[in-house]
Parts: C-alpha cells; sequence; structure tokens
DNA sequence: CAGTGAGCGAGCTTCCGCTTGACTT
C-alpha cells in the first residue's frame, strides 16, 4: 500500500473526496501526477458538549475539527502543503459543498488553489469531464454551504434544547431530535390506531358459472361485485357494507339461483408491466428485509463490504457494486452501455428495452451518486458463489437483478374480465395470462397466479354450475399493519424525513432510547415511547408534525436559490420554537421532582414510594432517594403497551405466573421466586396441530443463532416443531370447494 | 431446533448527516 509521502514535489496536485473507496479508484483514473485522500466524510461540526451557537449574534456557530479526524486532517495538511492545486471533491450535494468548504477553511488553502470539482459517477469519462471543465466555475457554491449550516443549526438547536428538557421532567439519558422524534410518533400514532382499530365482519359471495350448453370446460369463477347498481367493492367501508353478516349473506346466495344469469361482457385488454427501477438505499433495505429476513444494519454492512472491495481469486480485492447510500435511480451512461449489451447476450434482443429506460427520483432526493448497481455488469451472480459468502450473495444478487432488469422489456400481459349479470346481481370474472415474460425472467413475481377465462360471447345464458357453488365467505376488515424497520424507512423516505446513509442508525436509536422495542420484526412504541411523544406533541406541535422537514427543505432550497438569507430559516423556525421552550419549562409536567404516588410504602424507611422513569420504562423508587436507595419493579405488568396473553398460575407452587425478560428475551416465572424456580417459554395462544395433542405452541429459541421457533409446551412428550405461526385469521377465498349449507 | 431471574435515580448528556474501522454489549 502506497502511503503518503509527507514532502510533496512542487506542482503536485491534491485530491480530496470522501470515501477510501472512492479515492483508490480515483487514483488509478487521475494516474501519479495526482495525490487522492479521503476525508471520510466531514471533518468540522459544532462542539459536542454545548450548543455551539450564538443565537443573540445571527446564529454564528462554532466550528471544530472533528476529534476522529485528526490523523487524516493531519495527512491532509502535510499534502496540501506543496500542492500547487487543491481538488476538493466531496459528493456534490448540500453535505458535500459543506464539506467543501470546511476543508478550504482548516486547511487554509488559499482561495486561487482551490478547485471545487464534483461528479455523480465515478467513471473516466465523468472523472475527466470534471477536471477539465473551466477552472472559473469549480468555485465552492457558498450558497449551499449556507443551506447546510442553517439544517445543522437548526438540527443542533432542536436536539440540544429538548433532550435537556426531556432529562429534567422526565428521566436523564433521554432524547429528542427533528427526526428521531417523529419516527417515534409514527409508531406511536400506529400503535393507537391498532388499538382503536374494531375488526368488521363482511362477506363476500362467489359463484362457479358455466354456460348451459358447454358445461365444465368453460366454467369460470366469479365474485359477486354489485347489488341493485349498489357496489360490493368499497365493502371495506361500513356504511357501503351490505352483507354485513351471515344470514343475509346465505340468503344472498340461495336467492341468486331464482335469476336467469347471462354474459354481458367478455374482454381481453393487453397489459404491459415494465420493471422496476435500480435500487436506492432505502429499497435496497426494504428489499432484503422482505425476501432475506435482514436488518437495515446487517444490509448496509453487507453493501459496504461488496463496495469496499471482496477477494476475488486472482484478481486481488475488487469493488463489486457502486455507493450503497444513495437516493438516485440513475445509471451512467457507460454502465447502461454494458448492461444493456449484456442483457442483448444473455437474453436476446427481445428481452432488452427498445428505448433506454430513465426512472425518476423521488421528490427531494439529491442524487449525488448514482443508483447501486454492479460495478461491472459481466460479473453474473452465479460466477460468484462460493466467492462471496452467502449473505453478500444475496445481496450481490439483489443489486444485479434489479439493475439488470431495469433495462429489460417490459413483461407483456393479457387481462381477461367477464362481466355476468342475472336480477339485481353483477359478477366478474378476471384473469391474467402471461404471453412474454421480459424483465420478470430475471424478477418473477411471486403472488400472481395466472389463470385464463374463456371466450364467451355476450348474452350466453351462465348458471351457477351445480347445487351449492354459489358460496358466502366470511371476511374481515383487516387493521393497520404495526411498522417493520422496513416500512417504516419507507415511511421515513416517502416523507423526506432522514437520508440514505441515517436510516440505519434511526431504527437503532429509537430502541436504544427505549422508545421503542421489536418484537416478532415488529415496531411496538413502549410506555416511555409514548409519554415523551405526547409531551412534546402538546409542546412542539411543529416540530412533531410530519410535514416538518418537507417544509424547512424547501426553505433550503431557497437558501440554495439564493431567495432567502439562510439566517431567515433559522429566525422564522426559532422565534415560536423558543416560546414553546419557555412555556413547557413551566408546564411540562414534572415526573422527576413531582413523581406519582405509588400507595406502597418502602420497606426500608416507611415513605411512600413514588413512579419514577428511566430509560428501561417505570420503576418505584423510594422518594427519600438518595438516603434511601430501596428501587422495585412495578407490581404489575398493567399499563404495557404490548397485549399480552394471561401468564397463568405456576403448576408446581400455585402462585401466578408473570411476564420476566431475560438474556434471551421474554419468558414467564413464577412470582413465588426464588423459593419457587418455576418457568416456562412464552404462550403463543395456539395450540398444538399435532392430532391427539393437547398441548400449546410456545415460543422457543435455538441454542446456537438464537432463531425463534415455535414447539408443543408439552415436550418432550410431544416433538412437533414449527418455524411460523399458521394465521389464525379467517383465510382468503382460495378456492370453490366450501358449500353452501350442508 | 428446546438456556433465562439485576437494577433502574442524585446535573452535563443530547442532535443530524457525512464517512470508516475499532471496539466488545
Amino acid at each position: 500500500m502506497p502511503s503518503p509521502k509527507r514532502r510533496k514535489k512542487p506542482g503536485r496536485r491534491l485530491v480530496i473526496v470522501e470515501s477510501p473507496a472512492k479515492a483508490k479508484t480515483i487514483q488509478k483514473y487521475l494516474g501519479a501526477g495526482y495525490t487522492v485522500l479521503a476525508s471520510l466524510g466531514h471533518v468540522c461540526d459544532l462542539p459536542k458538549r454545548n450548543l455551539g451557537i450564538d443565537v443573540e449574534n445571527g446564529f454564528s456557530p462554532t466550528w471544530r475539527p472533528i476529534k476522529d479526524r485528526a490523523q487524516v486532517l493531519k495527512e491532509m495538511k502535510a499534502a496540501a502543503k506543496g500542492a500547487e492545486l487543491i481538488f476538493l471533491c466531496p459528493d456534490p450535494d448540500r453535505e458535500g459543498e459543506a464539506i467543501a468548504w470546511h476543508l478550504a477553511e482548516t486547511l487554509k488553502i488559499p482561495v486561487e488553489k482551490i478547485r471545487r470539482v464534483s461528479f455523480n459517477e465515478i467513471t473516466k469519462g465523468a472523472i475527466e469531464v470534471a477536471f477539465n471543465a473551466d477552472p472559473q466555475k469549480q468555485r465552492i457554491d457558498l450558497k449551499k454551504v449556507e443551506a447546510q449550516h442553517a439544517r445543522r443549526l437548526l438540527d443542533r438547536i432542536v436536539g440540544y434544547k429538548l433532550s435537556p428538557l426531556l432529562q429534567r421532567k422526565i428521566a436523564k439519558g433521554l432524547s429528542a431530535g427533528r427526526v428521531q422524534s417523529v419516527a417515534v410518533r409514527l409508531i406511536v400514532d400506529r400503535e393507537r390506531e391498532i388499538a382503536a382499530f374494531r375488526p368488521e365482519e363482511y362477506w363476500r359471495i362467489l359463484g362457479r358459472f358455466a354456460p348451459q350448453e358447454i358445461p365444465l370446460a368453460a366454467a369460470v369463477e366469479a365474485l359477486l361485485v354489485s347489488m341493485d347498481g349498489k357496489s360490493l367493492r368499497t365493502s371495506a367501508e361500513p356504511a357501503e357494507r351490505a352483507l354485513a353478516d351471515e344470514v343475509s349473506a346465505r340468503e344472498v346466495a340461495r336467492d341468486v339461483t331464482r335469476h336467469r344469469h347471462a354474459v354481458s361482457s367478455c374482454e381481453r385488454k393487453a397489459r404491459l408491466d415494465h420493471p422496476p427501477a435500480p435500487l436506492t438505499t432505502s429499497l435496497l433495505q426494504q428489499q432484503a428485509a422482505n425476501r432475506f429476513h435482514m436488518t437495515t444494519k446487517q444490509t448496509m454492512r453487507l453493501a459496504q463490504q461488496l463496495y469496499q472491495g471482496v477477494e476475488i481469486p486472482g484478481e486481488g480485492p475488487v469493488g463489486l457494486i457502486t455507493y450503497m447510500r444513495t437516493d438516485s435511480v440513475r445509471i451512467a451512461p457507460e454502465a447502461l452501455e454494458a448492461c444493456r449489451s449484456l442483457i442483448r447476450s444473455r437474453y436476446g434482443e427481445r428481452y432488452l428495452s427498445s428505448q433506454i429506460r430513465h426512472f425518476k427520483a423521488r421528490k427531494g432526493a439529491q442524487e449525488a451518486h448514482e443508483a447501486i448497481r454492479p460495478t461491472d455488469f459481466s460479473r453474473a451472480p452465479e460466477n460468484l458463489q462460493g466467492i462471496l459468502d452467502p449473505a453478500q450473495w444475496k445481496i450481490y444478487q439483489l443489486v444485479w437483478q434489479r439493475a439488470m432488469a431495469s433495462q429489460m422489456a417490459s413483461a407483456q400481459l393479457e387481462a381477461a374480465r367477464i362481466v355476468i349479470e342475472g336480477g339485481p346481481y353483477r359478477w366478474e370474472a378476471t384473469g391474467l395470462v402471461m404471453q412474454f415474460d421480459g424483465y420478470r425472467k430475471l424478477l418473477p413475481k411471486k403472488q400472481e397466479e395466472e389463470q385464463d377465462l374463456p371466450d364467451l360471447p355476450a348474452g350466453t345464458p351462465m348458471a351457477p354450475l351445480r347445487e351449492g357453488t354459489v358460496s358466502p365467505v366470511q371476511m374481515f376488515t383487516q387493521g393497520p399493519p404495526r411498522f417493520s424497520e422496513a416500512s417504516l424507512v419507507r415511511t421515513l423516505e416517502k416523507q423526506g424525513i432522514g437520508r440514505p446513509s441515517t436510516y440505519a442508525t434511526i431504527i437503532t436509536t429509537i430502541q436504544d432510547r427505549g422508545y421503542a422495542e421489536k418484537r416478532d420484526a415488529r415496531f411496538y412504541a413502549t410506555e416511555l415511547g409514548t409519554l415523551i411523544t405526547d409531551e412534546l406533541l402538546r409542546h412542539f406541535t411543529a416540530v412533531m408534525d410530519v410535514g416538518f422537514t418537507a417544509r424547512i427543505e424547501e426553505e433550503l432550497d431557497q437558501v440554495e436559490a439564493n431567495e432567502i438569507p439562510w439566517r431567515k430559516v433559522l429566525e422564522e423556525f426559532y422565534a415560536p420554537f423558543a416560546r414553546s421552550l419557555t412555556d413547557a419549562e413551566r408546564k411540562m409536567e414534572d415526573h422527576r421532582t413531582q413523581p406519582e404516588k405509588s400507595g406502597i410504602p418502602c420497606e426500608k424507611c416507611g415513605r411512600e414510594m413514588v413512579l419514577k422513569w428511566s430509560r428501561r420504562g417505570r420503576f418505584l423508587g423510594c422518594p427519600g432517594f438518595p438516603e434511601c436507595h430501596n428501587a422495585k419493579p412495578l407490581p404489575r405488568q398493567e399499563g404495557d403497551a404490548t397485549p399480552q396473553t394471561p401468564a397463568g398460575d405456576c403448576e408446581k407452587c400455585g402462585k401466578s405466573m408473570t411476564y420476566k425478560s431475560g438474556r434471551f428475551g421474554t419468558f414467564l416465572a413464577c412470582t413465588g421466586y426464588p423459593e419457587c424456580r418455576n418457568t416456562r417459554p412464552v404462550p403463543t395462544g395456539h395450540k398444538c396441530p399435532k392430532p391427539g395433542c393437547d398441548g400449546d405452541l410456545v415460543e422457543r429459541r435455538t441454542k446456537k443463532g438464537g432463531r425463534r421457533f415455535y414447539g408443543c409446551s408439552r415436550y418432550p412428550a410431544c416433538d412437533h416443531v414449527s418455524r411460523s405461526l399458521q394465521n389464525p385469521e379467517p383465510p382468503a377465498p382460495t378456492g370453490l370447494e366450501q358449500v353452501d349449507g350442508t
């Protein structure tokens, strides 16, 4: 490895980029006349210990070199000394511009030596173009820098004013911020929607019809879609729900046979199904979660490994994918060419989209990089099997497939629809046949059944195939699902909250602070998360608004466009915020100095114990603290945000059981501890499906790896195990085997 | 494929966003 030299020959050119992997590639393109170093992201920031902003004097900030960057700063300073020109190449976005400015400031580079150069793709062509551009235009964009400062200062003010407030009023170690607090709010809101949701019953009626002359061959399965012109499609809306109970559903099912039915229309339509865009960070995280059950953290670690370079036999370390923290769906022209010619040679001309496909980035995307794609399309996943470890390989395959598919031909489908009418009833049968798979050759659709429909001219008399083939099926409206990591990231991105480089950390922060818990891959709001959300909502409505970030972003855009001064953004935010602060300081309930009484006496000193908050939730503490150190858990788990099945009684001593959390997660323990040491795994509410066994399914974990599975509570007498729980909810209509009556 | 059991709190941490390793929960 060539270590950076102390003394540079005069005439040497220094290039500074953000990422070391990028530095390596660019060094290769630029050759020996250049020294390429990496800044490792930001090199300056506000001080850690205090606010670092003089609010009274126009919000003037104090910038400090970041401690962890001391080493690289030293190296860059040394290299800058002898350099004739210094090319500042952080990413072409707001943050990158600020990094360039901080570099110029801390390295004390004379203006005439600065060349601000940036590129959205690390390809030879793009880099040549960027470096050869007009030097007059290679200047730092101060408006962009100011926009970044406004963003940074606003986040600092919100975080460093709200966190201490919560720490004074509720418990130490707490935090709040523009991003994390809204993320928690989303989870708390969802928790409440779920609690308020009452499933409602409705019925669907399925019929199996056939033309009277030609029976079985041309049978179609149809769904009752309207009655008397009233649509049943919107059956999720209670007011519209005509078939709300079994009695009326069966009445309709009987009445159907009293009417003559006939085909009223039969049509076929060609439909194109276009491939999805190549992956961005959030999409990669969502796909890896849904397909491989990976967490955002795992996904990003694997992607980082692929980006930084994997040892390929005979070649050395090779960076296999482009940068993984991106919101862009664009692919560099050179790479597009490689991708398209590979599609042509691998699958044939037919599978190539006739035009180059360009995808639209999400609104608010900064598009400093490309989409995530293979650096070399010809490295097909099958050639890397056994070279990458299995998890890396899965991620690589995902990236490769999505990038390839994005330039492939659309799938051609034929959608058929037959409408059957009789009396007040209108039925619909739909079919779908794939004519040409196109991009689906690489990305098959999982949940799509093909079904063809016969050609039946309008007017063909139809009848239910035989008695009992009109079947009512009971359904229930579904409540909103809890957030998973994937759906939370998707929602945050949609609202413009957080950035590709922060999605994974947001997820860990809200859990570390004790605001949300993940169980079964779903987020649950904790009591503490609910409390701080409500307190912040009451006093800081504006910041807690899901649209707050989006509005600030618009203003930052205006700063960049030189339409408003950066201080104005801060002033307008700060005036009402400061008022809320003093108001909250006075009015926010003080859970620390005036905690709720419990009615339970302290057995050590006799004082009445009080309810206190900590990062781990509530506990009973003695008000005599610090003289009396007595503390204990709350007597009951009542008020726990998580609905739990009753724990039941101990089969050994008859005392009640209670939920405890241990090293390996939640478990049941006898309240008679330590006299009775009985424990049990968590019941799931499902019975053991093994015939003749009356045990319950309980949640267990494997010894190594701790993977969850479900076993029978009568183990070892019954050794039934399953990987997942069957849904006890009413099944979606599958076939028409269920027969009315009997 | 099958373990489980403390202690939480007294003023100085906390934010978001850009980058990697060096750490050990």
